[in-house]
DNA sequence: CGTGTTTGACCTGCGC
DNA sequence: GCGCAGGTCAAACACG
């Protein structure tokens, strides 16, 4: 057991600096940003709880702009802005017809693996499917079950994990009811397929690595959770 | 046929 | 007042 502990404090200390590594990536990307936006509030102005901006790594070729976050969205618009040559998407929430919250969502200028996403306003509603709520809950503790104000660069990397969390829950995926033999065959191969997928992907992901890590230590020992300074 | 997406038009706020 | 840019609307369209 200590062995495993001294073996999860060493891999800690690596985790540790790759989120530096990362902080730093991210600091150039919201720098730049700030920079290129003019006149708009910085992240620490914005109101708290109203506005919080997530990043999600995507494929390069992937041009849906879809995060999926847990949530289900209504694209109402597109547009390209003047600052940055790809398109940026406009959502509102469709899971309660009284929810107020939008999001943006743009691949972000600095690096283009990312999406930024924009979120405004806040939930009236719980997130009502079972993906939904891992989604809630892989961020529980420093995390409400929205994405935070992106206050620091923890919370954006918690995000982007989180997010990564979700994938087979999307809103393409919820409401094809089951059906029988071979349809259901299928469906149920391709769910299985897209699973595995994302599983691999997951495990080649060092973001999640690291938190899962993070978390595993967490639980075992009482080290306190890596920070970012 | 219902639901979601696309996309051009329109609205609004801001700087000059 | 004008022009520009971001944000939103809504008709047309696609899809299951």
């Amino acid at each position: 057991m200590n062995d495993k502990c001294n073996n999860l404090q060493s891999h800690i200390q690596e985790i540790i600096r790759t989120e530096q590594q990362m902080k730093y990536n991210n600091y150039l990307a919201s720098s730049y940003e700030s920079i290129h936006k003019g006149g708009r509030p910085t992240l620490a102005e914005a109101p708290i709880s109203q506005t919080s901006k997530i990043y999600v790594k995507t494929h390069l070729d992937d041009k849906t702009l879809v995060v999926r976050d847990g949530y289900q969205w209504r694209k109402y618009g597109q547009k390209v802005t003047k600052d940055n040559p790809s398109p940026r998407a406009y959502f509102k929430c469709s899971m309660a017809p009284r929810c107020p919250v939008k999001k943006k969502v743009q691949r972000s200028l600095e690096d283009r693996r990312y999406l930024v996403a924009t979120y405004d306003g806040e939930h009236n509603h719980d997130v009502d499917c079972s993906i939904g709520r891992s989604f809630a809950s892989a961020k529980s503790s420093s995390m409400a079950g929205f994405p935070s104000p992106e206050t620091s660069d923890t919370s954006r990397f918690q995000s982007n994990i989180a997010l990564n969390l979700t994938l087979s829950g999307s809103s393409q995926e919820k409401k094809r009811p089951s059906s029988h033999n071979s349809r259901e065959d299928y469906d149920h191969h391709k769910k299985k397929m897209k699973i595995e997928e994302y599983v691999s992907s997951l495990a080649n992901d060092p973001n999640f690595t690291t938190a899962l890590a993070a978390a595993v230590a967490s639980s075992i020992t009482d080290l306190p959770k890596p920070t970012i300074l």
